[in-house]
DNA sequence: AGAAATTTTGACCAGTTGGAAAAATGTTAG
DNA sequence: CTAACATTTTTCCAACTGGTCAAAATTTCT
């Protein structure tokens, strides 16, 4: 998943120079090439965030050391910093990185679809980014329980207006009398909290379950049990 | 090291004395007052913890420092260490405590009482946990995010075994047909997570709810649409 | 008050941390 | 081959880390 062609880079431009603060002026508005990144220091790049995500995951920004990152990436402290040269800089890196994909499952819920089963798929989606993309969702999650100091802009912005407008669909489907009426807001923190659930607290969900039922079927079972949630809720079917 | 020679130090019972490999012996039997614990004792012990939950909550146990407790705690490094010889006692008596009070909500569910109310406070109590004691529950996620290291017997007893005993009371419920049929295990989990959510993503959910639906009744409405949720799911009434 | 115990402080330490500098080692185009 | 650039390694550092220790300040007990 890391292999990416892109065009030729035709000068290296390493990532390292200290422009620091030296240019600050000269950054803005200086004509000269805005580093193309060469095929080989994308790779490395890749490498370095993939550790990182490990890393920041489990520990968050603060708990988590270049070393470890280093160590993880296969390079040396410095090597590293070569690349990126500063810890922060991975990090936003990584939340930009996450926070569009994140948001795709949300995104991709259509209007002109049937309300339950567009919101079943969005939950399945949802599902499987825990499932498949745990790491991701820890470092998120990291990041909210910090408060959110690297990009409240972000979910301030982006997040907020995407979750106003599905909140006004959601609110047509109400209307419509297609869904129960709810609070939007309140119902998509429910999907999120459900969903996300099943990568941050893998462990108690885990140690929870016992040894005998933690096979693949694991999700299944999360999925049943959530369609039926936000299909009928508790209610019984015979009464 | 730690050489303890100590003139007339017969038993002074502070709080650190570094009792800990040398006297093994000697307190399994000694008739030596087994620290008593003064009220003062008790009283900066808990401005400490106050303060190391403030700041574990927040940064977990790698990214908090001792200088930050101490500085929230009001009090100097040495002196905090005066108390809690180690770094790893404090946060392991913040797990400890909390862990008790989490699990209070879900002991109090009883069998003898009606399944959709048991359930419906439930999520209240829990609901108010998340309003009132955000701190240990984000505490509690730092934790389980990290894998649990500290903590991975108290959550494979005593939590493991606290559910197990929930769930077959669910289980009998859904037997009688007085709730729908569902794997318990699951539904607990989306309840934690529905619930914690407000605490632990509470950036998250101000950014995205805006300054406009911010006050109290956050709450309520989180409360309502949960109901409506468990109850009912998202079927309309018309149906 | 005065002795004894408790609490607080300041100086200090060894190990870690993020990062800088520069030398050493590739790599590649002419 | 070699100049010019790209990458890696070595060395180093100042600030921070968890923690120690003895002395000083304070409280407690008689």
């Amino acid at each position: 998943m890391t292999s990416k062609k892109l065009k030729a880079a035709d000068h290296p431009t390493p990532v390292s120079r200290r422009q620091h603060k030296a240019d600050a002026k000269a950054a803005a508005h200086s004509p000269t090439k805005p580093r193309p990144l060469t095929r080989i220091q994308k790779e490395k790049q890749d490498i370095i965030l993939e550790a990182a995500l490990e890393v920041f995951s489990v520990h968050g920004f603060r708990g988590a050391t270049i070393d470890q990152i280093a160590e993880v990436a296969g390079m040396s402290k410095p090597n590293l910093l070569y690349y990126f040269p500063k810890k922060e800089e991975i990090h936003r890196r990584l939340i930009a990185a996450l926070l569009d994909t994140w948001l795709a499952p949300l995104r991709e819920m259509d209007e002109n679809g049937d309300p339950f089963s567009e919101i079943r798929s969005y939950i399945r989606r949802k599902l499987e980014m825990a499932r498949d993309f745990p790491r991701e969702s820890r470092l998120f999650a990291n990041e909210m329980l910090q408060g959110a100091p690297r990009i409240s802009e972000m979910i301030e912005v982006d997040l907020k207006g995407l979750v106003d407008e599905k909140a006004r669909l959601l609110m047509g489907w109400m209307d419509e009398g297609k869904i129960a009426r709810t609070d939007p807001y309140h119902l998509i923190f429910s999907i999120w909290a459900t969903t996300q659930h099943y990568a941050d607290f893998d462990v108690q969900v885990r140690a929870v379950l016992g040894p005998g039922r933690n096979g693949e079927g694991r999700f299944e079972d999360a999925a049943r049990t959530l369609e039926q949630l936000y299909l009928h809720g508790l209610t019984p079917r015979n009464r």
